[in-house]
DNA sequence: ACCCTATTGATTTTT
DNA sequence: TCAATAGGGT
């Protein structure tokens, strides 16, 4: 057994480390606490807040006094605030909900605030209206407004035929524009020129009305479900809540102060990937806090190697606050030696890091090149190599969801979802977080009904599942055991091949419940009642497909189709992905959510594109040992994607694999250069294992 | 041969 | 929303 023991001075040195932090609290000197991947920085937060608890609770209870801690993403809330135990001193929060905490009753400055945000966005948006369409400028101003009038007009018109092919389109306005005919040549730009025109029209609405002090008018709402703002309708989202709050602040000295004697100490984990306004905002109470010489304390947890998501400061930190303590942790707690060499040579700057233990050898690292039939046997290798089992894991990192999809065993749900027009087109984006999220209220609402289907033929076979947890209260309080029992059996005759078939038996049974509880049942499951195939058919139909067109409903139908066409245990398997209690021996993720965590035995595959990106990691190799020499724009890529890299070798605990899908002879001196040596990867049993040590 | 327009399909992640 | 590609017109 390695990765135990910790020798005396290793131990007195990490103790140090944190002493370093506590001195610093307590002079209120803020601090930038640095650590590599898995050197243990969340327990170095979680001490520090202890720290403040113990020795100033009596102080901060007195002056009625909080300590705030901020987050990332509701999970490290939830984490932090189980690890830190039962406290009322410090509060735990995403920087959204604590920001938006401390600046909603500010209403009539939000509005001020608001009213000025709409006019600036008229003012860009009626530049970029000029500056963009050289069709639209060359109207004259009477023209304009002509032109303005008639679209207000039609606004019905124009919504009704929007995603209708643009000939169709040009016949809908072209009598009724008849005078514009220049503007209806390119239908992608006039559809944007009036889509502009609406929204300034929406934007001076609303200053109106805000000027009218109408009911509706008097607040802004911060709504945290929705990705975008609708500042006509006074609803903000994410970035703009941190605008407002950045220039809430900066703007009232009064705000400034009450914040700093309510909250003489902030601490923010993963400041890496904090939004630079909210380091704008730390820097405004940190100066204004020494201007009227009260004291705070602000502390940044994080590692800016492990920046992936490019809305984060990054680096950036230190040149907007200045003046912080700066504190490195080098050791690593949770690699062995081997892993620990290499993910030092990816980062290549600053932190070197040394394993925290004396017994850290044991683990393997190998970079391997092969085509991309090869992949399955490659992992299929190390199944047998490393003695998998549910207890000993193998996680697998691949780019895509898609990837994921399909190695996981549900790829026709992916894909057959990618084509419908819920999850296509402008709404591409929501494919991946209305049918992967393990958070089942950003679920969509077919994939939450399709999971509860799944849910309930699953737990009715379960037997660590309690009848509680099957049925609602309402549904069983006033049975006797052999009616429940007969529902029971009744709900368990429902079977089915394909999801299709599931559904006919479900309502065949449905016709045969004479005692109403199985129907009441189902009515609750499925949220509609008297269901039948054909109901749920056409359910699909109009929630996948919206406002559908009658030239596309055959494709729509087929689509349909195929959904219900596709197995159950399909469907078993994007369920067991989903809730994740998962007691397979292979587990795939992307590289980018597997942030946090930590697995025995790790194989990423690789190749050279991602995304849009066709040079990607092969940017990386090739640029490995003369990257300071790019331009700033190359450097920038090269970090997001060192720190992709980065991030994910840095997830293994003892053995890890790369395997590289793409030609390397360009760039392989550099990736001998961090993993030592590549090797072809034979696809052979015999062969591989005289090359390998085992190590498990 | 070249220009303009239409269509199509696509990375990751959080609030 | 964006970029690559297909397709049509001159």
């Amino acid at each position: 057994m390695s990765l135990s023991i910790i020798s005396p001075s290793n131990r007195e040195k990490e103790t140090q480390s944190l002493h370093t932090i506590f001195h610093s609290i307590d002079k209120y000197q803020s601090i930038i606490f640095n650590s590599g991947a898995g050197a243990g920085k969340t327990y170095a937060l979680i001490e520090s807040l202890k720290y403040v608890i113990n020795r100033y609770a009596k102080n901060l209870r007195e002056h009625k006094q909080k300590i705030i801690c901020i987050t990332y993403t509701n999970v490290a809330t939830e984490e932090i605030k189980e690890r830190l135990g039962n406290t009322d001193l410090v509060v735990v929060s995403t920087i959204h909900e604590r920001i938006w905490d401390l600046i909603k009753d500010y209403k009539k400055e939000l509005v001020q605030i608001h009213k000025e945000k709409l006019k600036e966005n008229i003012d860009s948006l009626k530049e970029d209206l000029i500056e963009r369409y050289e069709k639209y400028r060359d109207l004259g101003d009477e023209e304009k407004e002509n032109f303005k009038k008639i679209m207000l007009d039609n606004k019905e018109l124009f919504h009704k035929n929007y995603n209708a092919k643009a000939a169709e389109f040009r016949n809908v306005f072209q009598i009724i524009l008849n005078n514009f005919h220049g503007l209806l040549g390119n239908i992608i730009d006039f559809k944007k020129i009036v889509n502009t025109i609406y929204k300034i029209e929406d934007y001076y609405k609303c200053c109106d009305n805000i000027g009218l002090y109408k009911k509706e008018f008097k607040t802004v709402v911060y709504n945290s479900a929705y990705n975008r703002d609708q500042l006509h309708k006074m609803r903000i989202s994410h970035e703009t809540l941190l605008e407002y709050g950045l220039q809430i602040i900066k703007k009232y000295d009064l705000l400034k102060q009450i914040i700093i004697d309510k909250y003489p100490y902030i601490f923010i984990d993963e400041y890496q990937d904090t939004n630079e306004k909210v380091v704008l905002i730390m820097n405004y109470l940190q100066n204004h806090a020494r201007q009227i010489t009260h004291n705070i304390f602000i502390g940044y947890f994080g590692d800016t190697a492990q920046n992936i998501y490019n809305s984060g400061v990054g680096n950036r930190i230190t040149e907007i606050h200045s003046n912080l303590i700066r504190i490195d942790k080098e050791f690593n707690r949770r690699s062995t030696k081997e892993i620990i060499e290499v993910i030092n040579k990816i980062r290549n700057n600053g932190i070197k890091q040394v394993s925290i233990y004396d017994d850290c050898e044991g683990g393997s690292v190998k970079f391997y090149t092969a085509s991309r039939n090869d992949i399955s046997d490659f992992i299929k290798k190390y199944e047998t190599q490393w003695k998998i089992t549910p207890e000993n894991q193998l996680h697998c990192l691949v780019l895509t969801n898609e990837t994921v999809a399909k190695y996981s065993g549900f790829e026709n749900i992916y894909n057959t979802f990618k084509q419908t027009s819920k999850y296509s087109g402008t709404n591409y984006d929501r494919l991946n977080t209305e049918l992967l999220s393990n958070d089942l209220l950003k679920l969509g609402e077919i994939p939450n009904l399709l999971l509860k289907i799944v849910q309930l033929k699953n737990n009715l076979v379960n037997k660590q599942i309690q009848v509680t947890d099957i049925l609602q209260k309402n549904i069983y309080q006033d049975m006797n055991i052999v009616d429940l029992r007969e529902l029971i059996q009744l709900l368990k005759q429902n079977k089915g091949e394909t999801l299709g078939e599931y559904i006919k038996s479900v309502s065949v049974n449905y016709l045969k419940d004479d005692r109403g509880k199985y129907k009441k049942v189902m009515d609750l499951l499925f949220d509609f009642e008297n269901i039948s195939f054909d109901l749920f058919k056409s359910y699909l139909l109009e929630k996948l497909f919206p406002n559908i067109s009658d030239d596309e409903i055959d494709m729509a139908t087929e689509t349909i189709h195929k959904i219900l066409g596709i197995n159950m245990c399909e469907y078993d398997m994007w369920y067991k992905y989903i809730f994740g209690d998962n007691n397979d021996e292979i587990i795939y993720h992307t590289y980018h959510g597997t942030k946090g965590l930590e697995f025995n035995n790790v194989i990423i595959i690789m190749e050279n594109a991602f995304g849009r990106t066709r040079d990607y990691f092969n940017f990386f190799f090739e640029n490995y040992m003369n990257s300071q020499k790019l331009e700033i724009q190359s450097q920038q890529k090269f970090e997001q994607i060192q720190n992709l890299m980065y991030v994910s070798c840095s997830r293994a605990i003892k053995n890890l694999r790369v395997l590289y899908i793409d030609d390397i002879t360009n760039f392989k001196n550099n990736i001998e250069e961090i993993f030592g040596r590549t090797d072809k990867f034979i696809n052979n049993n015999s062969k591989i294992v005289l090359y390998e040590t085992l190590s498990v």
